[in-house]
RNA sequence: GGCCCCGUUGUGUAGUGGCCUAGCACGCCGCCCUCUCAAGGCGGUAGCGCGGGUUCGAAUCCCGUCGGGGCUACCA
């Protein structure tokens, strides 16, 4: 399937990236795979004092991670580029020029004080807020006497007049009237195009056909509307793009989810050990169903299934033990296989395991994994679960020592070292014979202090498959320290 | 203040006039299973913001109201 619908995904690096965003670019990218059209991956570093260099890598770092692949833009091309609206300066400069040539922009003069003072008086008198069209109408005799005074001026563009009403694509009609829109700036006293100006004309020499983005955005669109009519006027535009606005991610409170929230950076996912499958997965019900109850998808799956008409208007806040849970079940489902090695560079950073862990040792590791897997809600849970298993003794905090312990041990021992085979079955049998049936501890009681002599914790992976793995001169050795530790 | 958006259990949702004594998932609680912890199984908790209409019949349509949120920049 394909067709000529092209849609983008257009942040600003400013930074680090945060989920609310992601989730845009995802619903970008699932329309946008839905329908066979093309995902446009566009940069707006329009604002030099609050872009950075780092921030534009995480951004396509990120995107990469997700598999949040583009067909346009940054390091992939297209022919629409550049796609970096810092490298498109020469183009707006043109834009500039011929919307004023055609008289939909004037320079307006007004200081920021001047601005802030009338808002303030308007606001008092319980008129609308926003510019009153002081210089508007300048005569170019008038506009002159402002230069000479060597004020600077800002490009302001000229509304028309009339309502804007637009059939946003998530939430239906939706209109403005014209009072409540007032002329606004598209270019700074600096010379520097602003995002209400080139956000619009990026979209329409890059051909977008449906702009999804953030609702926050919606105030904004009678103004892009108003400039779209006027590059269609000028022949940079060919058609107005579709809106739709999705709803707000939001945190705790009532707030929707703010940078400075630690839940909303996408680093800090990654870091903890969620996959992305999971991420998006759980991103993707965040204002969106398949309609079938249906709740664990891929990424593949949900392409397959993504349409307008099912994504919900409504804000939805952030749920951490939903996005784990939904996580706890990507791991659940992955190969045993897949998962050691995405479970390695935890296991490196946490020092269980070297930089260039031993054969032996990765060979200890995927058998311990399939042990684990249904006990991980994020990857690194992992290293803290069997770090037992690479070191060559334990440490033991001797309150969790029991009553029963030195018995239990004492015992523990006797039947281990006639255990063969060394298989979880007979080491299972060889305990529950000596302790449960002989010395008549319940099950639980009786192998406690054995968990604890072996792996240090009074919680951990099955204990008789672990000790199997572990190797039987090996446990035999921690339970005799233990042992021995407790006559002490 | 003005404008705009939104309103189903704690959270995310299903629901588009009768199939709804409102389904599912997460959470929470209990039970079962069980070598710990999980996983799994079973059960429970809790919701249509409110008030009017329209209709034989409303979570679903209309009006009002209340509540929440966003915007109101030479940020995006």
């Amino acid at each position: 399937m394909s067709s000529d619908i092209r849609v983008r995904f257009c942040p600003s690096p400013t930074g680090n990236p945060h989920v609310g965003m992601i989730r845009t670019a995802l619903f970008n990218w699932a329309f946008a795979r839905h329908v066979g059209g093309t995902f446009v991956f566009r940069i707006e570093d329009t604002d030099a004092a609050r872009d950075s260099q780092e921030s534009y890598q995480a951004l396509l770092d990120s995107m990469r991670w997700l598999g949040l692949n583009w067909d346009e833009g940054p390091e992939v091309g297209g022919q629409y580029g550049p796609y970096r609206q810092s490298e498109r300066h020469d183009l707006y400069t043109t834009v500039i020029d011929s919307l004023a040539d055609s008289g939909y922009t004037y320079p307006c003069f007004c200081t920021t004080e001047e601005l802030d003072a009338r808002r303030e008086i308007a606001m008092q008198e319980k008129r609308a807020p926003g510019y009153d069209g002081h210089c508007r109408d300048l005569s170019e005799a008038e506009r002159e006497v402002y230069r000479q005074q060597g004020r600077a001026s800002v490009i302001r563009f000229r509304m028309p007049g009339h309502d804007f009403m637009w059939d946003d694509l998530i939430r239906g009609e939706v209109t403005f009237k014209a009072e409540h829109v007032p002329d606004f700036v598209i270019v700074r006293a600096n010379g520097d195009p602003l995002y209400t100006l080139v956000n619009p004309v990026d979209d329409a020499l890059m051909r977008i056909t449906h702009v999804l983005r953030g609702e926050d955005l919606l105030s904004s669109t009678p103004r892009q509307l108003a400039l779209f009519e006027a590059l269609v006027d000028i022949g940079v535009a060919q058609y107005i793009p579709s809106y739709g606005h999705l709803p707000y991610v939001m945190g705790e409170g009532n707030k929707k989810l703010s940078k400075r929230d630690p839940e909303s950076s996408l680093a800090m996912y990654r870091e903890q050990g969620y996959l992305p499958a999971a991420l998006l997965n759980y991103l993707a019900l965040l204002g969106w169903s398949m309609g079938n109850d249906q709740e664990f998808f891929s990424l593949e799956d949900m392409a397959r299934a993504f349409t307008l008409e099912r994504v919900n208007p409504n804000p939805a806040r952030f749920d951490l033990k939903k996005c784990t849970a939904i996580n706890a079940d990507w791991i659940r489902f992955i190969p045993p296989a897949e998962l050691t090695d995405l479970l390695l560079p935890f296991l490196v950073r946490s020092e269980v395991l070297g930089n260039q862990p031993s054969p032996h040792e990765l060979e200890i590791l995927s058998k311990i994994v399939p042990l684990i897997q249904q006990r991980l809600e994020i990857l690194s849970d992992a290293p803290a679960l069997i770090s037992f298993m690479f070191v060559d003794s334990v440490s033991i905090d001797p309150t969790l020592w029991t009553q029963d312990s030195a018995e239990v041990l004492e015992r523990s021992i006797a039947a281990i070292e006639q255990v063969t085979p060394w298989t979880a079955e007979q080491i299972q049998a060889a305990l529950r014979e000596s302790l449960v049936t002989e010395l008549g501890l319940k099950p639980k009681v009786a192998f406690g202090p054995v968990r604890t002599a072996i792996t240090g914790s009074k919680v951990s992976p099955p204990l008789f498959e672990s000790m199997e793995i572990l190797g039987q001169q090996a446990c035999l050795g921690r339970l005799r320290a233990a042992s021995e530790s407790l006559q002490g």
